[in-house]
RNA sequence: GGAGAGGUGGCAGAGUCUGGUCGAAUGCGCCGCACUCGAAAUGCGGUGUUCGCGUAAGUGAACCGGGGGUUCGAAUCCCUUCCUCUCCGCCA
């Protein structure tokens, strides 16, 4: 959510940074609503000032045994028309909210501008893209050799969309969360925490899923709740509604969930295999940190999530999204991509934002210090996906044989160096 | 699912029956000052948030889980909802 106050005092120069997300934005409506709502609040405090006022003399002349039958009378008129105005006031209100809550967060100055995801930058690469000697066959066909994956039965059981890992691709998923999150707790600092997958709407409106992005969730209509698109929801919403104390930040936490997307509009687009599900599971970093340290945290937190490719050893590079490309609460992002060489593409696993006060302001997530309440800034990233880091380690560590080789460092979560049939 | 108890400031906890100088006693904590070589103890003072108006000093409103109602006036009465706890039932 932005700040109406800012609004207030540069709004040309606020409505020209959103319009760089691509799409208008009209802000002027925005502004004539305030207007009448102060001038409005003004009207009614001054009347309940006088009610309180005059409250405060019936009191004393009722306790002086005086006639207070006019004062009363006057009151009740007074007290009918504050009524009127509060629910005016209450309405007025009601819709400035939710027209604060419709518009996206605009993106840092660094963030370059652009008009689609064709012009985002790339920052860095890492690894060597392998060579095989063989033509590289698709993760879909050699999981199915390997029963590691049951597509058919899956969708037999949901829907498309919905995997159902077996023997060892199962084992492969379960070695890939616990590798991440032990590496984020004992290596990267961070506090593990297993949320609800189902919240309410005031969470998903806190990280700004709600309003705007409801028809991307699955919602439970009889219990008025959410399946979570990503944990972090839940984790971000922790602290909302809280004074966070200065001395504990920077707060860190990594937390596995499944996710679940409807990714309504985008049936036929890049489905082969794991590309993209209902339901997956994601390792997620989330931070609360001071407003000046928040860039400095982000970067570090893209790291994190590089260290885990690294470890893996898969190739990988990383993109700074521009304005168009930027998510609607974000102000900064960088995806991180793997190269895939049987999909023959990359593939992204991770997508780290800077979200800056936007969800802090939304959720209500404030730190106090000298110079009085501040919110804080949340920043977040993948630390990975497992689906397309699932696909990148069987489509990179393929054999010729139809085999695959298991990385290093998932050899002791997964009892083997190799799966074959 | 059924029955009961309760939700008050950073925390603990009064006030609710009997509506009115109650944004709220008291204690703890925290900050400042005094005393002290220093500390502890003690004493004194201060200590919430949000929204308005104002350059500011200041000032008005609102907030006692949320929403609504009664009333000139609600922490206090009524309705409703959420949450916590206890007991019973069911259950991985």
């Amino acid at each position: 959510m932005l700040d109406i106050k800012e609004i207030r005092i540069n709004p040309e120069l606020i409505r020209q940074r959103i319009e760089t997300k691509n799409g208008k934005i009209d802000l002027e409506a925005l502004l004539v609503l305030d207007n009448k709502r102060r001038t409005l609040s003004k009207e009614t405090d001054d009347m309940k000032y006088q009610r309180n006022t005059v409250s405060q003399a019936i009191s004393l002349k009722k306790r002086n045994k005086e006639d207070a039958a006019a004062e009363i009378a006057d009151m009740q008129k007074l007290s009918t028309r504050i009524k009127e105005n509060d629910i005016e006031l209450s309405s007025l209100s009601q819709k400035l909210k939710n027209q604060l809550l419709a518009i996206p967060n605009y993106p840092s100055l660094n963030t370059p501008v652009g008009k689609s995801e064709a012009d985002n930058v790339e920052i860095s690469s890492w690894g060597v893209i392998p060579k095989f000697d063989f033509e590289p066959k698709d993760h879909l066909g050699i999981a199915e050799k390997l029963k590691m994956l049951d597509l058919k039965r899956g969708a037999k059981i949901s829907g498309s969309g919905f995997p159902l890992y077996t023997g060892w691709g199962a084992r492969l998923e379960r070695a890939l969360i616990n590798f991440m999150l032990d590496l984020h707790i004992t290596e990267h600092g961070y506090t593990e925490i297993f949320p609800p997958y189902l919240v309410h709407s005031d969470s998903a409106t806190g990280t700004g899923q709600l309003p705007k992005l409801a028809d991307d969730m699955y919602y439970l209509k009889e219990d008025d709740l959410w399946l979570i698109p990503t944990a972090e929801v839940p984790v971000t919403n922790m602290h909302r509604d809280e004074v966070l104390s200065s001395a504990d930040f920077p707060i860190k936490y990594v937390a596995f969930s499944g996710c679940f997307r409807r990714e309504a509009g985008s049936y036929g687009k890049d489905t082969r295999g794991l590309q993209r599900l209902h339901q997956f599971n994601k390792v997620e970093m989330v931070q609360f940190v001071h407003p000046d340290k928040s860039y400095e945290a982000w970067e570090t937190l893209i790291g994190n999530a590089e260290t885990v490719l690294q470890k893996l050893e898969l190739p990988y590079r990383v993109l700074e999204l521009c304005t168009a490309d930027l998510s609607f609460a974000a102000a900064r992002c960088r995806d991180i991509e793997l190269w895939a060489p049987g999909c023959k593409k990359w593939l992204e696993v991770s997508s780290c934002s800077n979200f800056e006060d936007f969800q802090a302001r939304r959720a209500n997530i404030r730190y106090k210090d000298d110079s009085g309440m501040h919110f804080v800034h949340t920043i977040n990233g993948s630390g990975v996906a497992t689906p397309r880091l699932m696909i990148a380690i069987i489509e990179n560590y393929q054999q010729s044989d139809g085999s695959i080789l298991i990385p290093k460092v998932l050899q002791s979560y997964m009892g083997t160096d190799k799966i074959q049939i």
